[in-house]
DNA sequence: ACGATTCGTGCAATATCGTGCAAATAAATG
DNA sequence: CATTTATTTGCACGATATTGCACGAATCGT
């Protein structure tokens, strides 16, 4: 086992279980305690996790995934759900991916919208709560806990019997070149089935993602029918994607 | 369970219910209360709490009223939520019926807990995210507003398709003749569902739902395995009934 | 005032840490 | 190909941290 992937695997670990313990990890790999503290002692001087005794924690004490996301370009994202909660008419389907913008997005719906949305993410259905007159599809699955939405073969086929005129899509990336990307295999798979269950694909794009790339790819750009953002117009779109500035 | 963890869970605990009782938490996570009242004294040391007698509450003057402003209802749904949270051992795989009183047992759940848990509630779904070694399986449907959890057909399929060794059930009414009862015929069916597929079912009871009964029958009460409450014994339960009070 | 609970401290058992060192492995060099 | 050099790994050992228990002191509720 190389040490550069063992280091990797301990940084995974940490993500998906939120911890790690020397000992448990140790006996997990066959190898020496001593080896996994190294390797921690490493990773923590690179800033890349917390040194404690027993073994490591993610960085941020007060658990990183959605605390501090929530926190961040809190401004620009209200600017973006403002702009995108205009665009549900009345009566429409829509389906609303996961993600701190589209929260930001259903605080700025009417309060007696009457619509159906269709999510796979708990946090956006219990956020809808306080809107009497919506119709609430819940999409279920196994939940992927970093972003915490369902994903799996059950949520695609939840997806998959129904049509919906809107799609709010999360992307990570969106790239002239690389088009619309994300972070996770299977999450970009189903970003994939969301698009084809959809009239109109629509972004909302946070300026740090203009112009990045993540490691997987959802679709091309000209998948989209409406981007939105809160800078000037982007470069190298197709033709067929209105531009929204919030 | 790492020292620094606990005493993340702990801050995370004062401010999610405003106080800490350092016999509760050191029954919740196994530990002894020295070591719990030990954590205290550092996190008091480092002034990120104040030590009184008993446990610890906020040191930020916001925080204060809240932890006096704990209702009546509040606290016994907090010490049902205790008892409950004791009942799920590593590795099960638990259904959890929507409602606040299951939101407290999920507070009090020891931090690395590793289990499954099953839930058609996009609100417990929610509130499980800070558990990173809880494997969440989410099951979807149509919203029912009332209550905030998925049902009909889909929900019910999503429910048939798995069987879990533990059922934390909801109810509104509980009573030695009727049994189980619920206030909506729909919901109703689902739960005797959620009961079929479960190996236990266990009912938490605060005192206004005892020997009272709601519109629609879910089962009788020897579906129950285990009933808690905070009140003196129950009169009427089969005696196949595990009573625990709280 | 009195019993019950909680607290603090000392202590022993255990777990973890850091360091030095030697063996094993990989990479580089002649 | 043989040898040197650098890196990695496992082990030993003393130092430190953590935990649970015991016991007397302090505090709380009645």
């Amino acid at each position: 086992m190389l040490t550069a992937q063992r280091k990797a695997h301990l940084l995974a670990c940490l993500t998906q279980t939120g911890r790690i313990v020397a000992r448990d990890e140790a006996l997990a790999l066959d190898l020496s305690e001593d080896t996994i503290r190294r390797d921690l002692r490493d990773l923590a001087a690179e800033g890349k996790l917390l040194r404690v005794h027993g073994g490591a924690l993610p960085l941020s004490p007060t658990h990183r995934p959605l605390a501090d996301r929530r926190s961040m370009a809190h401004d620009e994202k209200r600017r973006l759900g403002a702009c995108a909660a205009r665009l549900i008419r009345p009566g429409q389907t829509v389906i609303l991916d996961g993600g701190t913008t589209h929260l930001d997005l259903i605080r700025h719906l009417p309060p007696d919208i009457a619509a159906t949305i269709v999510t796979h993410s708990p946090v956006i259905a219990a956020a809808l709560e306080p809107f009497p007159a919506l119709e609430i599809i819940l999409i279920g699955g196994r939940l992927y806990r970093h972003s915490m939405v369902a994903t799996g073969p059950v949520t695609d086929q939840g997806f998959a019997n129904l049509h919906a005129d809107l799609c709010f899509l999360g992307v990570t990336g969106l790239h002239p070149d690389t088009g619309l990307t994300t972070g996770n295999f299977d999450v970009a798979a189903l970003k994939r089935r969301m698009i084809a269950q959809s009239g109109e694909t629509i972004v909302l794009a946070t300026t740090d993602k203009i112009a990045t790339t993540s490691p997987f790819r959802i679709a091309p750009l000209d998948a989209l029918a409406t981007l939105i953002t809160t800078g000037p117009r982007t470069e190298g779109l197709p033709p067929s994607v209105t531009h929204l500035q919030a």
